[in-house]
DNA sequence: TATGAATGAGTATTCATTCAT
DNA sequence: TATGAATGAATACTCATTCAT
């Protein structure tokens, strides 16, 4: 039984590993060509695998996607925690989270590309349905939540803190999106600069209410 | 010659009429499939048309998008300026630019779906020229205008103005976007009161540094 | 009946009129995209047409093609027998008819374009049948027979003169194939300088076997 | 290891055996189509596949010409070597040159196609690389170049031979272009006695030279 | 005589996916 | 676990031709 066991934790272990090449190719891919361009075969080819053989890591295309996704949402969880357990005020927590959000973005292109793949109509026919969807919505909530306990922290209510921290996302959603799209230059803006703005006001509001 | 010209002009009205017919059956099929699922085929099987036929209306495929996405822009564009028409104070100015340009979006998610295509990156191959483009930029801009031009009124300087008209537009699309796509009751929110609420705050600051 | 011939003669007057501004287009088109890219549509908005209009000219695009075609050859048949009128000795005669028909076809490589079409496959469905076919072998036959005539003034008889004839013109549409298509720089060699050696080559052999 | 190099053979002949069906199949759409109408879905039906299967076999269509092509001159290559090295006097190797290149094109219609189509503008879109289409001129000058040796060693300079060689594939390509379509019959001539003559007449030409 | 509108067949190529081996 | 081969549906666009007006 226990060479059994080791067995099937050395199988895993390679399992895993390839797994996690073929993703890598897949984020080298999205990077390269933007998302639209990014074809099974070309993931495929990329890691050195035949556009058959992706088959037997996953089950579709749009699993990769997700996958790829999933990890990305991971690591926006990791900038926003790091950025928060620096903070000691509860204003800075606030600030700290919700910049921390927007920044991860703002130098991480194509990790929005994936966000907004998301939120748009994609991951259509074997999208794995709801479960996968869940855990996808589990990890934006788990990287939105500091901005909503920092809120409680500075005083608000529990419902209060939870629309500051849809409010905050929204923004930071709109400028990010100006942004990527280099549209908030034709109006002669800053996005970094106008979240800032957003982050203080708010802040700032909280503080009077209380 | 009487003749000549009612001639004219109801046969320039029976092409205008199918052209808006074909636009309506892209509009639908936009709306239907989303906007990369909506090809040439779709567009015209649903319009009664060959493929081919379209091409005597429009140049390509290119041409069609950009001109449902032109018309709806000069909707936008017409709910915008009715809102801000019925408006006294700059206050209210302000609030009606903001919210006419959030509830068109909200009441009409085609227009969004169309609207969020504009700022991807789509639209590349034939690129419909920079001309198109251009026109496309100045429609969005003349919807938002009004906003900038009511914040001016209340007393905002010019640059300041404009930061509010980018920072509200932004601020709509973020919620336009959570909303779109169901995430936002997730969070137990609403779009329509969160963007309210952003705007009096906004024009409650304005006041304030006045 | 006098006015009725009179009306009857202008109205074909106005008819070949327009027949050849549509073949101009058609030459200018086929002299501009090559023979392969010359569509009905190309030589229509050439002529100032509508595509369907060339329908009440001409049954068919095949119909236009040999059209060109024959005034092609007329124009060869010509230069043919000015270049024949004037010669004075029997060999000058064959040296004149052959080479002015090489350099024709070396100085048009358009109508060396339209030669090689109708004796490639084209020419489909409704080339117009074998009618229209006869016409156009008589009118090359035209433009070599007079080769064939001063072979046998030469000396040569009516049936040697035929066979120099045919001869002729092989090696020149040989040597045209390779010229036009660029490969005799290939070899390094000069067209009508073998064009040239094998003419006199022909007439000394002639006079010999004499 | 002797298994795997015999499966390793094994499926490297059905690949190149399902490569030749599918060359076969072009080989006979050429034949029956011409060269302008034999398109992928032509090809592909032919051969008993879709068109997508194609592409696993070969990278484009004009893959497939070129493919076809380069066979087609090996063939006529060979058959020129064949006939030469029964030849023992330099004046029969020129003959069996000469008359082997023409007889293989006058045996073989297709290939005179698919040889004429190089000849044309053809094989534009991807030109499939200039390097190809050294390839195909290599193996045009391949066939050719016993002519020229052949008149070297009947005492012609090297200059002079290489005259001799084009001039005699000219005449070929003349002849054969008659014969081909036909016309050759017009004029109550044949071919091949046509060339047997040239041949012969270049042949004493040269001898009283020397 | 000419047009605008429409058709149907055709073009090469790409895609995600499946399956026998 | 991986491959080579194959599929069927899809892509936008072009063409010569027809027909009602």
């Amino acid at each position: 039984m226990a060479m059994a066991e080791g067995k099937t934790g050395r199988v895993r272990a390679v399992k895993d590993l390839k797994r996690g090449l073929i993703l890598d190719a897949a984020r080298k891919i999205f990077e390269a060509e933007g998302l639209d361009g990014a074809s099974l075969r070309a993931i495929a080819a990329e890691a050195g695998y035949t556009p058959a053989a992706l088959y037997f890591h996953f089950e579709s295309k749009e699993a990769i996607y997700a996958e790829v996704l999933q990890d990305s949402l991971a690591r926006l969880k990791d900038n926003v925690l790091r950025a928060t357990s620096r903070a000691r005020r509860p204003e800075d927590l606030f600030r700290g989270a919700a910049m921390a959000f927007f920044d991860f973005y703002a130098k991480n292109p194509r990790d929005l590309d994936l966000g907004f793949y998301l939120f748009r109509g994609g991951m259509k026919p074997k999208g794995l349905g709801s479960a996968r969807d869940r855990l996808l919505n589990a990890g934006l909530a788990d990287a939105l939540q500091p901005m909503a306990e920092a809120a409680e922290k500075l005083g608000a209510s529990k419902e209060e803190a939870r629309l500051m921290m849809v409010d905050a996302f929204a923004h930071a959603a709109g400028l990010l999106l100006l942004a990527h799209t280099g549209r908030i230059r034709m109006f002669g803006a800053s996005a970094p600069q106008l979240m800032a703005r957003y982050v203080d006001e708010r802040i700032a509001l909280l503080k009077k209410a209380r």
